[in-house]
DNA sequence: TTGTAGGCGTTATCAG
DNA sequence: CTGATAACGCCTACAA
């Protein structure tokens, strides 16, 4: 071996270390280098040695792009929600990308913005990068688009919803059962007057509808039932609740589609000098840091959010793995209730 | 050529049409359909016809895999921001994902949890897909990334921060200004006593510390300057409350590192009985829908996150495209009195 | 335990 | 405008 003399720069572009330098440095066929990096164990500890030596001396990155190529696995998964601005999906996407991430994985990220053709759309864009799994939220709705992701036999983990028929695994509650327990439970406090103020996204949708369907069922009486123009926002459940005020009676009790918009609810009904909880009650969703966080804590339907993130990533490596899991997985909710009811 | 029994049944591939089933179909070379595919306007209309009936007839998805590979162009952005649960980093997220989407890239999400060793972790994680740029909140901090980064030569658009010594591109601004700005704020409006309440994150540590030196300029008084343990939350900024209440005078002006604290603070300050703004006046950072939305409504410092975000994704598509950017990028901020100053 | 051969699906390049 | 050829960098499969 002869000592050359540092004409350019030691180091390479680290970019351009290729597995064959490495090689070539270390002495072994490419191929070795490669079980170095993914089958440790088969190789002798001495050679890997070396191997690793040369990995550093050339500061060597592997090209996921051309093991992803060659092996037909590119260790990505591509999520589909519909935005990150609310907890609601920022939540399990932050746990879901943390926990992948551990398990060498990277997350794709594509907004749809609660849009049926958006989605499909987004869906068979990050499908051209031929990830590893999808998760997705809510059962997806399109027929097409729901075979080709059959056909593909790709793993899907729905988060959110419980539907009729998951393409895959499932991951949720039943939405309408909320708005049930929801009604129960101000039924049980007394109550016989009710008002809603939803969000318009599918999810809210069930929830109100399963709220109105108890109320009903019970015989009680509906006073209001606002469906807000955007996605949930407190703003939202301010404007919500003044267009909705003139109708409430003396003793009303509302399910906010989430505790954004509870909260919106809630400032607002002050401003008009409605007492909460004795002239209005308040139900929110989702259980967000201001739901608890305000004054007074607003009562609300507890669903983690994080925990299910953490179980889509769970359940996408095992089916990554070949795991056969069921195809459903209710996740508990639970009524919390605090100052508001 | 002998025919193989099909060994075991691996995965069956997601897509089996590949660019050659479709040539075959359309009666082109394999590289005609790529070309109707990248670059239509070097193909003729009849033959581009043809082609696209084949790929409907298939339903072709391209492989983007194979294409990053042999283009050396992945089409691809990691972004490693420190979360995204806090609208700080959801607002440009969302929007630079949105950009970047509508030009055909997709984006791969990091998460460092605002910890300096995670941070370079996983930026080495994310350089081995081979991205074609790279978004980051804050400048570098470590040496070697730095180099490693800047070595590269790769797109690096650095957000919130307004380094010393940019890597590549940064949008942002300068927090300690931020900080000195709402001390002058309040010190016009008639203030001699301050206090701050402030997340253990490296940008809101510059505010409070641009905060507590212009107070000190001003020869006034900093009353208390508490750095919550935690990430900037509501909670927090009701237990930092509670923590500085007895250091408090009878007329003392609060920063907050961001809404989230100003809101607790807020919330706790009116539990304690306290006058806001005449004992304690409150200002927060962010300008989140929550100083917005609650009553009475925080005054804050607006800096636009989305814009941030979008800015970010026309800067990373001018440098991939090779134009040459300003290496710094000034974003503005403001005050916004509101209520509770 | 290690090496060799070949190909993963696409695009750059150059020729026609 | 279209095609043939040769990579892109790595890993599967098989051989030694």
């Amino acid at each position: 071996m002869t000592t050359r003399p540092p004409a350019r720069p030691t180091r390479p572009p680290l970019v351009s270390v290729k597995i064959t330098d490495v090689a070539a440095l270390a002495g072994v066929a490419p191929m070795t280098v490669s079980r170095v990096l993914n089958t440790p164990d088969r190789v002798s500890a001495p050679t890997a040695a070396r191997v690793r030596a040369a990995i550093d001396e050339l500061g060597y990155m592997p090209n996921l792009i051309a093991g992803g190529l060659s092996s037909r696995r590119s260790r990505m998964i591509a999520a589909v929600v519909p935005t990150i601005a609310s907890p609601m999906f920022s939540a399990p996407m932050q746990t879901f990308t943390d926990t992948m991430a551990e398990n060498g994985y990277h997350v794709m990220l594509a907004l749809s913005g609660y849009d049926q053709a958006s989605e499909d759309a987004q869906i068979r864009a990050v499908l051209a990068r031929r990830p590893d799994g999808l998760l997705l939220t809510g059962a997806v709705r399109s027929p097409p688009i729901r075979e080709l992701l059959r056909a593909s036999n790709l793993p899907v983990v729905e988060i959110w919803d419980t539907a009729e028929d998951p393409t895959d695994v499932l991951i949720g509650f039943d939405h309408a059962e909320v708005g049930a327990a929801v009604a129960d439970f101000f039924v049980r406090q007394g109550h016989t007057h009710f008002a809603s103020l939803s969000a318009r996204d599918p999810r809210a949708a069930l929830r109100r509808e399963g709220f109105a369907k108890r109320v009903a069922h019970h015989g009680l009486t509906l006073l209001a039932e606002k469906v807000l123009d955007a996605p949930s926002s407190i703003e939202d459940g301010r404007s919500g609740l003044r267009q909705i005020v003139g109708l409430l009676g003396q003793r009303t009790a509302l399910f906010g589609s989430s505790d954004l918009v509870a909260f919106g609810a809630l400032t607002e009904a002050r401003l008009h000098g409605i007492m909460v909880p004795d002239q209005l009650a308040i139900c929110g969703f989702g259980d967000f840091e201001i739901s608890r966080a305000c004054h007074p804590p607003i009562s609300t339907v507890h669903v983690d959010g994080a925990e299910i993130g953490e179980m889509a990533a769970r359940e996408m490596l095992a089916r990554i793995n070949g795991a056969v899991t069921p195809a459903r997985i209710a996740v508990p909710f639970q009524i919390l209730p605090r100052a508001t009811t």
